[in-house]
RNA sequence: GGAGGGAUGGGUGAGUGGACGAAACCGCCGGUCUUGAAAACCGGUGAGCCGCAGGGCUCCGUGGGUUCAAAUCCCACUCCCUCCGCCA
């Protein structure tokens, strides 16, 4: 949510920015309502002194003047209906501006580019292509003669887009998370959570996926629950309506959850596969700061989050998204992609964001200064830290050898305890 | 699922219709004392809206209601706790 008081000072500044993101957003009807709401506040606020005042009068009247007492009771009968028509309609519009506001998308920071999604700006490359000399197999196709996954059943029981992980896919699925997270809570300095997997309605607005993007959301009605779509979900919840310490600040936390999809619409190629799954794995990274070092948090975010792709060894790219391609909730995005050979293209496994005090302000998330002075909104930060359908993917693709087996990276080679999948005396 | 209890400021917690935005304690900030710190003592200290300001207004889980007036009375809901039942 966006500063109301901001966007009333400097409502140019703000659509300027607003528009860089998106050229068809207005700020028209919020001013409008804003400049409704004050003055009905106003009125309101006035009726109700008149009001309190009355109030002790009558309360210091007390065994006085019948006559007088009398005439006052209906002087403040009348107010009070005034009162009570004027709250109306002040609740009225105080909720039709609350609603659009909430629509509002946050704005870019001044660093992201203008541009498209195709115009993303890649900061850097890591690693080299792996080269064959032959032609790489599919991700899917390795797994399914691996016996690693099998998608047949699992659409037989579920529905089309969910893996069913089986026998060694099973096994390097939950290494690779365990791995993750072991490896943010030792070496990065988080705190693990496993959050619950689904959440309410309250908690999808303040995260940002609520009013807008509801139909991504798998939704239970019977208990008014949604599933996780992101571990950012919760982790934004976490600490909401606290007043935080800033000793306590950065807090860091690094969850582990499935996350569900409905993804509505139709990606061509990315349904094959583990790329667009309903259901995927991720352990997600997270930090509340404060403002003046959520930039420098990104960087290390970021870092974090590279560091699970450098020590397998995999080859990938980092992206600087551009204003037009930003989700939502975030001022800035920087994005982490994978080489997928069999594709021949770049697949996302993180997108790590600074969403400043967006959602902070929904959630009323706020830290008191050690300097002081009135509690302010923290700043929050997000980024996979990496989902992992999409690196289970890679890891086969660019591990494969001309046999159609894959030669595991040697951390993972440590974690299951042999080097190659697919070799003699591999469960099938 | 059944029965009961509860929700108050950064925290614990008192407060059952009119001077209550709210006792007390803790925490935090400032001061006295001290070479310095601790302790002790003194003072300050909730959040937000409107306004240039004086100031006004709101907020005691959420939403409704009663009343001239609600933290306080009534209704509904949410969450937490205890006990019973069921269950991995």
């Amino acid at each position: 949510m966006l500063d109301l008081k901001a966007i009333r000072s400097d409502p140019e500044g703000v659509l300027a920015r607003l528009r860089r993101r998106d050229p068809t957003l207005d700020l028209g009807p919020i001013l409008a309502l804003d400049e409704e709401r004050r003055e009905l506040q106003k009125r309101v606020d006035d009726l109700r002194r008149r009001q309190n005042e009355g109030s002790e009068r009558l309360a210091s009247l007390k065994g006085g003047n019948p006559a007088e007492r009398e005439a006052l009771l209906a002087e403040m009968k009348d107010l009070a209906a005034d009162r009570k028509a004027a709250e109306e309609r002040l609740a009225q519009v105080e909720q039709e501006l609350e609603a659009r506001l909430l629509e509002l998308p946050n704005l870019p920071h001044d660093s992201v580019p203008s541009g498209t999604k195709e115009e993303k700006i890649v900061l850097r490359t890591v690693g080299e292509p792996p080269k064959f000399d032959f032609p790489p197999r599919h991700h899917l196709e390795l797994a399914r003669n691996l016996g690693l996954l099998d998608m047949d059943r699992a659409a037989k029981t579920t529905g089309a887009r969910f893996p069913m992980y089986v026998g060694q896919g099973a096994r390097l699925e939950l290494a690779l998370i365990r791995w993750m997270l072991e490896l943010h809570a030792a070496e990065h300095g988080y705190t693990p959570v496993l959050p619950p997997y689904l959440a309410n309605r309250t908690s999808f607005f303040v995260s940002g996926q609520l009013p807008k993007f509801g139909d991504e959301l798998y939704h239970c009605p019977t208990d008014e629950l949604f599933l996780n779509p992101t571990a950012e979900s919760l982790l934004a919840n976490l600490h909401r309506d606290e007043v935080l310490e800033e000793s306590q600040l950065p807090l860091k936390y690094a969850a582990f959850t499935p996350c569900f999809r409905r993804e509505a619409g139709t990606y061509g190629e990315e349904q094959r596969g583990l790329i667009r799954m309903h259901q995927f794995h991720k352990v997600e990274l997270f930090h509340y700061t404060v403002p003046e070092r959520s930039y420098a948090a990104l960087d290390e975010l970021v870092g974090h989050a590279e560091a699970v792709l450098t020590k397998l060894g995999l080859h990938y790219r980092v992206s600087l998204l551009t204003a037009q391609d930003l989700a939502y909730q975030s001022a800035k995005t920087i994005d982490l992609e994978v080489w997928l050979p069999a594709q021949g293209r770049y697949y996302e496994v993180s997108s790590c964001s600074n969403c400043e005090d967006f959602q902070a302000r929904r959630g009323n998330i706020r830290y008191r200064p050690q300097a002081g002075g009135k509690p302010r909104f923290v700043h929050t930060l997000n980024g996979s830290g990496v989902a992992t359908s999409r690196l289970f993917a890679a890891i086969l693709e660019q591990n494969q050898d001309p046999q159609g087996r894959v030669v595991l990276p040697p951390v993972l080679a440590e974690l299951l305890g042999q080097e190659v999948l697919g070799s003699a005396g591999n469960p099938r």
